[in-house]
DNA sequence: TAAAAATACTCCATAGGTATTTTAT
DNA sequence: ATAAAATACCTATGGAGTATTTTTA
């Protein structure tokens, strides 16, 4: 899997049209027409249906959707930690709070929850 | 950010071996010594400490390590939404169980949790 | 016929391979 | 002297650009 061609498929499904798709990621049309067809190839689903000249979202396209989105937010997450970590921040701690007092740390989700608790 | 360069990355910081990493990408080392740097480059942080010929993760490669181990479970994790939803799959429900009845559906964090149910 | 995606091709950037050098033990 | 990573150089895969074709509304 290829984080460019995941970038390409947001921006396509986003704008349900290749050229302008293109236009926001800097390149020409037939680039994203052939970063999405190889990534259909890859998972083995069309994730278009290119009906004449109008492209829809199929039911596949349509559900790895949010996934593609977690998979950008968490490239981002790693850049942010690699420049955090580099700058000397160590990590984070959530707090939970009950009628405005901190009723709890909430270590054991911090793994997994870090946007959440940003 | 280049996902083979993550993976790269997560061989060498497991074994602390680029020979070995390699061996294990099936590339040959310097490829993992060239993209490792260029993965360095670009989060601005150098990742492993190179002392003689013994290699170490610096504090950034360490911080980092599991926001990439995160990274490429989503990108699984797609893959797999794709592969199912291809086959006709819609979703997934979380169940909570108290003493073993089931006391209450979770529908609220399954689109932050998928991992954690499954 | 206009607008959009697909296709054919060409070019170039870069990932990976081979060979070698450097470095530390 | 050995073992490991870095470096230099070369090759080739594939991503992007240009031009064109296809399709349908």
């Amino acid at each position: 899997m290829d984080l460019r061609r995941v970038r390409y498929f947001v921006a396509a499904a986003e704008h349900l049209h290749f050229g302008r798709a293109a236009e926001r990621m800097n390149v020409v049309q037939p680039a994203i027409s052939q970063q999405i067809k190889r990534f259909e190839e890859e998972l083995g689903n069309d994730l278009f249906e290119r009906i004449g000249n109008e492209v829809r979202l199929t039911e596949v396209g349509r559900q790895i959707l949010p996934e593609c989105l977690r998979l950008l937010a968490q490239a981002e997450e790693t850049a942010r930690v690699a420049k955090a970590a580099g700058a000397g921040i160590r990590g984070r701690i959530g707090l939970a709070f009950v009628d405005n007092s901190v009723c709890s740390l909430l270590p054991p989700l911090i793994p997994i929850l870090p946007c959440a608790l940003s």
